[in-house]
DNA sequence: TTGACATATTCCCATATCAGCATATATTGG
DNA sequence: CCAATATATGCTGATATGGGAATATGTCAA
C-alpha cells in the first residue's frame, strides 16, 4: 500500500495542483464540467475524473442540469486542514520570532556557563 | 508522471499521515530520530525517510548533536497550506450558512415565478 | 428514433510511493 | 583502530497515480 487512497482522504485529494486550481475555480460558484475544462485548459475526461475524487472526499457536489452536471464546493471539507494548519499558527507569528530568539539567547547562556567540557 | 513530486511541494509532503503525525510531534521541540521512531511506533529507516522528504520541502531542519540527529519542525513550512485553506473560511463560518439559505430561498422564489416550463 | 452535445468510464502505460529488509555511513568511547 | 550506537541509504515488490485515447452513458431536441 502505498499511502492513504487519494479518495478517501481530504489531504490527498487535495495533494494534486490540479484539484485545488478546480477548487479555487469552483468557489466562484457552481460550474459545469466544461467550463472547468475549458477555464483551466484542462481535458474534459481529466476534469471528470478529478471532480470524481473530490466528490468521493466530500469537496464538491454535483446536480444535474440538463445535459450538464453542475459541481458546487463544498467548503467546509476543507476545515480539516485549517484546523491541523493552525495549529502551528504560532510558527508564523511575529511573537513566535521574538519568543524563539529569546530561548535561542537562554540556551546560548546556559552553554557559555555550564559548558561541560 | 503521477502527481507533483512530494519532495518538492509542501502539499504533497503533508498528504501522508505519518509525516503529519512527525510533525505534530515535532512541534513539542527538537527531537531525534529514535525518539521519533519510538514514540509512534514506526521503523528508524521509515522515519529518517519521512524525515528527509520533510527537510526536502523546508518544513523540518536538522543538526548534529553528537551521534545523534536533532530534527526541527519549521512551521512557517506550512502557513501556504494554512493561507490557501482560510481563502475558503467563509464556508464554514457560520455567517456563510445564513448566507447560503438566504441564496438559496432567492433562487427558489425565482424558480416558482419565472418556471419558463 | 436519431443525432448532437455533455459528461463519465475504461484500458494501458510510465512513474511515484511506501514498506521491509539489508547494509552503508557517521560518531564516540575505549 | 575497534566496537557500539544512531542514522541514512539502497534495493525490491506491491500498489497508486495521472495522462492519453477511445468509448460508453446520459440528455435533449427534432
Amino acid at each position: 500500500m502505498a499511502r492513504l487512497a487519494t479518495t478517501s482522504d481530504v489531504f490527498n485529494a487535495v495533494a494534486e495542483p490540479q484539484r485545488r486550481r478546480i477548487l479555487n475555480l469552483l468557489a466562484r460558484g457552481e460550474r459545469p464540467v466544461n467550463f472547468i475544462a475549458v477555464s483551466l485548459r484542462y481535458k474534459q475526461p481529466q476534469v471528470s475524473k478529478h471532480l470524481r475524487v473530490l466528490r468521493e472526499v466530500g469537496l464538491v457536489s454535483m446536480r444535474g442540469a440538463g445535459q450538464q452536471r453542475l459541481y458546487k464546493l463544498n467548503g467546509k471539507g476543507l476545515k480539516p486542514i485549517h484546523d491541523w494548519t493552525k495549529s502551528f499558527e504560532s510558527f508564523w507569528n511575529e511573537s513566535f520570532d521574538r519568543l524563539d530568539d529569546y530561548l535561542n539567547k537562554l540556551q546560548n547562556k546556559e552553554k557559555s556557563h555550564g559548558q561541560r567540557r
